[in-house]
DNA sequence: CGATTGACGTACG
DNA sequence: TCGTACGCCAATC
């Protein structure tokens, strides 16, 4: 688990997020040690959707809680559908609320 | 093997 | 407060 490499802790954290919450890079990058990478986590999540299971990737934004990253989904719509359908409310490509949804793994799961 | 890019974030003006 | 510049590290050209 541990000796997994860089992107397979990646696809841990997100697949630990909960139903209607959201995360950002940085916050994944910072709870797996390298916050100074946050670019990793996203080229990481280049390679989600070829892992098993599929990670969730459309809770994961950028640090202003954009959808950055969804024109690397099937659709563009795509990620804004799956996060509507959580209950998450989606407006400009960007998460409403994105601070009360916030979900930091350095956090939550620390506890 | 060197230069460029990228689903980010922080620093600076 | 907003816009621009730079750093990070890995993958690709």
């Amino acid at each position: 688990m541990v000796l997994d490499s860089f992107f397979s802790q990646v696809y841990a954290v997100v697949r630990l997020i909960p139903k209607g919450r959201v995360t950002s890079y940085g916050a994944i990058a910072k709870y797996l040690g390298t916050a100074r990478s946050s670019r990793m986590v996203g080229w990481a999540m280049n390679g989600a959707h070829q892992v098993k299971p599929k990670v969730p990737a459309h809770r994961v934004v950028n640090r202003v809680g954009m959808l950055t990253g969804k024109h690397h989904f099937a659709t563009p719509t795509q990620m804004k559908e799956l996060l509507e359908k959580e209950g998450i409310k989606v407006v400009k490509d960007q998460v409403r609320d994105f601070k009360q949804l916030f979900w930091d793994p350095a956090t939550e799961l620390a506890l």
